[in-house]
DNA sequence: CCCGTGATTTAT
DNA sequence: TAAATCACGGGG
């Protein structure tokens, strides 16, 4: 039986989590009890109050961020542009709020369920291939931010690996869509991904 | 390329 | 109070 992740594997910096997510299994059981699940093959880090992506920056902290303050291992999903969820895990410790944006997943349990949820993907490869795509085929939104993911019967990580992705395996990016962000911070290489996979995101 | 769509943030 | 922004996706 694989073993959700406990609370002390989310406790560190969001590179670190970032890269140790690769290759995981997000797991969401839905009301009738059916699985949905898919390994994380892409991610990027937001490492907090100093770093000008991100939603804490310089400490802003609001009813929409508020999860981002709470202990590692909680989910923050945030609504965007009129229309989409993005999901997070919480990284570090409680009033440190860093976290990893969930960016793509290959997904290998309830592909069915997640083609309904996502009528435009033509392809498996487009089902959960970018931060909002995947919150659709999950059906991820403001209700689901605040989980626990070390606690909550319904939402977990699965460990697959027990030690990290080698480093050659992993390829180095910068953010994708920050470009309002400084320049300073939109350069650095906070994405990261399965290298060669085909269920990461396009750009 | 462009646009939808609306909460949140920032500027007056 | 008003305007701009936005960790995106889908369709040309």
């Amino acid at each position: 039986m694989p073993e959700r992740l406990p609370r002390r594997f989310f406790r560190r910096d969001a590179i670190t989590l970032a890269k140790a997510l690769l290759g995981q299994r997000l797991v969401r059981l839905t009301p009738d009890g059916q699985r949905l699940a898919g390994l994380i093959v892409e991610t990027e880090a937001y490492l907090g109050v100093e770093d000008a992506a991100a939603h804490t920056y310089r400490g802003r902290r609001t009813a929409r961020n508020e999860t981002m303050y709470a202990d590692a291992g909680y989910l923050y999903v945030y609504f965007t542009y009129g229309m989409h969820h993005c999901a997070n895990v919480v990284a570090s410790a409680e009033d440190d709020p860093a976290a990893v944006l969930l960016r793509a997943l290959e997904p290998t349990e309830g592909l069915a369920t997640m083609q309904q949820h996502r009528p435009a993907a033509r392809r498996d490869t487009d089902l959960c291939s970018g931060p909002a795509k995947l919150c659709a085929a999950l059906q991820l939104d403001r209700n689901d931010d605040g989980t626990d993911l070390c606690n909550s019967y319904d939402m977990f990580i699965e460990q697959v690996r027990q030690r990290r992705l080698p480093e050659h395996r992993i390829t180095t990016k910068p953010r994708v869509g920050i470009d309002a962000a400084e320049p300073a911070w939109r350069d650095q290489l906070l994405r990261f991904y399965i290298a060669e996979n085909p269920h990461v995101s396009k750009p």
